[in-house]
DNA sequence: GAACGGCTTCACCACTTCTTCACCAACTCG
DNA sequence: CGAGTTGGTGAAGAAGTGGTGAAGCCGTTC
């Protein structure tokens, strides 16, 4: 039977991503992301290269609408990228776009070894 | 004539088993898994090293939707883990993932660094 | 019909994850 | 440069999830 594209492995970068089992591989480590963790890292790498605002991600992820000042999506990527560096801390994911929303890029970072 | 490759003998790690006669060996020691039991552990060493979300267990297993807060499969796995803990202490096969479900990994766990 | 084994359900507890808050750093604009 | 706004971060209480032992149920065996 066929696989909805929602469903597909990606490949990006050093990285693995199976929707299916919610995991996120870097080689043979796991990020170990939270369901809800994974959610916001899927969402993000699926639209990858462009800026996804904030009311959006929030939406996206909690449904209903964003409130002023919510930070609930701020502290989820916070969440995430710690827990990405853990298992591959040569790399960046998640950029910052001030006052508008988030975007993911894979991209290596200045430091030396890559395992 | 022919074996379907769901029948046949799984050697893994230290494990052999064996879907024909419901069995799981290790060395010459019988783990003594009952019906269900064996089919938990089965499903999920066909799948070795994936997470199978819960709900894809029940239905594997019980056939139907899983409801909510059914602890059937949790309960299950517990017993599964206790029969191979009598017959290979040091060794974990059956790994919890937070809210998603579970994975088949043999593993040492007695104290020697391997990564 | 009593004993037995396997399956299901329940309740309690430990642990993980989620949500919110406060404080500080970084950025923007005049 | 200074004021105001936005994002980064750590922590704490709340909520959710899984581990576990045991009781009840059911069919089979003796």
């Amino acid at each position: 039977m066929p696989v909805s594209s929602s469903q597909q492995v990606l490949q990006i970068a050093n990285l693995e991503i199976r929707p299916h089992e919610l995991q996120v591989l870097v080689g043979d480590r796991r990020a170990g992301l939270t369901v809800r963790e994974f959610e916001l890292f899927f969402m993000l790498a699926q639209r990858r290269d462009s800026v996804v605002q904030r009311p959006e991600i929030y939406t996206s992820i909690w449904g209903g609408t964003m409130q002023r000042r919510d930070r609930s999506v701020d502290v989820l990527v916070r969440k995430v990228r710690h827990k990405l560096e853990l298992v591959a801390p040569e790399w960046k994911y998640i950029h910052t776009h001030f006052g508008i929303g988030y975007r993911f890029s894979p991209e290596r970072t200045s430091a030396s070894g890559d395992r």
